[in-house]
DNA sequence: TGCTTGACTTACG
DNA sequence: CCGTAAGCCAAGC
């Protein structure tokens, strides 16, 4: 079973699938939702009330972006990690940077 | 119990 | 690329 599948609370299966995306790629909300089975919305609320121990700048929306006043934190980190490497971009490349192997694990969990 | 809100997404113009 | 609209689902009032 995927550990995103593991019981639990809600806000709790998304901040273990966060903390799994490593450092230097992201995934969005959307994915971060069909894992958990929930909606991006919930993703988004379970990140704003409790992002405690969870790397959340390397959750973005559906256009590689945050927030604005997320994105002077968020860029500090994506720097760091080498997400991006324009110290002036606003935004992550998805087409680039997004773990999307992450999104399709492999079965062999068993 | 019911309406409003939100770190979202997709579709349309 | 930007604004608007509708769909989504759980928390808060």
């Amino acid at each position: 079973m995927d550990e995103a599948n593991e019981p639990g609370d809600l806000p709790e299966r998304v901040r273990r699938t966060v903390r799994r995306v490593p450092p230097g790629t992201v995934v969005t909300y959307g994915d971060i939702a069909e894992l958990v089975d929930t909606g991006p919305r919930q993703v988004g609320r379970i990140m704003a009330t409790d992002a405690a121990d969870t790397p959340w700048w390397r959750v973005v929306n559906a256009s590689g972006r945050l927030p604005a006043g997320l994105l002077d934190e968020a860029r500090k980190h994506w720097l760091d990690e080498q997400t991006i490497s324009d110290p002036a971009a606003s935004r992550v490349d998805l087409s680039a940077k997004r773990a999307t192997w992450l999104l399709d694990p492999p079965s062999g969990g068993d």
